[in-house]
DNA sequence: CTTATACTTAACTATATGGTTAATTAACCG
DNA sequence: CGGTTAATTAACCATATAGTTAAGTATAAG
């Protein structure tokens, strides 16, 4: 199941109900019938309640008690975590012009051929 | 399956073997046998043929021909675009002193009780 | 006490995921 | 040609995921 932190939360965030559900929170506390609302008529209630589990066991949302209400709310912790590991590869996305470049020159250049790619 | 772009990309990157090739990826080009063999004791090379899989169709990674070897490439588009996603929630974490705070002070006054929280 | 509302649990189903071994394809090397 | 290396495909398996319906729990409200 994937025990990691990281895993457990980049997971979570691959289903499009749960980050719309993230959205929603994103905006304050809401009940399970409130989060809800938006799928009543492509989803069942107990799917939500599945959804809502997998977000608490990654440590997203965390959840209290009103009456026979349960609100939950956003913990934007593991967001943080998942958005500093790919803040971490910030570089290899901005440097794609670079990269491009670089091979627009090995192209055009057109002497030895390949064969320094591979070191194996 | 999610056919979403944001979610295959979250969905590959929820799996700690694929984020350490991606991570080795970061580095430079390789071939698959290069990237299998931080695993070649817990993994056989099916598996990490697969692992390529997930991550090609997301996007993350794009594959060329160079003799008997099929180097991976990492491309950082989708990591940009999920790193967006979750930059659009920055003040989610980034409140949460904030939020901390006004609960503190909301306890400290403690005079008309709760119920302000859902409206459904 | 009964009923309605909010939500969860249980049991089940279908498909996806992550792994395996064995066989296959493809290219190079002597 | 025959062998070796690189990687994929096929067939299979166990478990996880995402959903369902039906039943159960808990609280509020008449």
């Amino acid at each position: 199941m994937n025990q990691d932190k990281l895993s457990l939360t980049f997971a979570a965030l691959g289903d499009p109900t749960r980050r719309a559900i993230l959205v929603r929170l994103s905006k304050g506390e809401a009940s399970v019938s409130e989060l809800a609302k938006p799928f009543m008529d492509t989803m069942s209630a107990p799917a939500i309640t599945k959804h809502l589990k997998v977000l608490e066991k990654a440590g997203l949302i965390s959840r209290s008690r009103d009456a026979q209400w349960r609100p939950c709310k956003l913990n934007g912790e593991p967001l943080k975590e998942t958005a500093e590991w790919l803040e971490h590869y910030r570089s290899v996305w901005e440097e794609s012009f670079d990269r491009l470049d670089d091979y627009l020159k090995t192209m055009t250049q057109k002497k030895k051929g390949k064969k320094n790619v591979r070191k194996k």
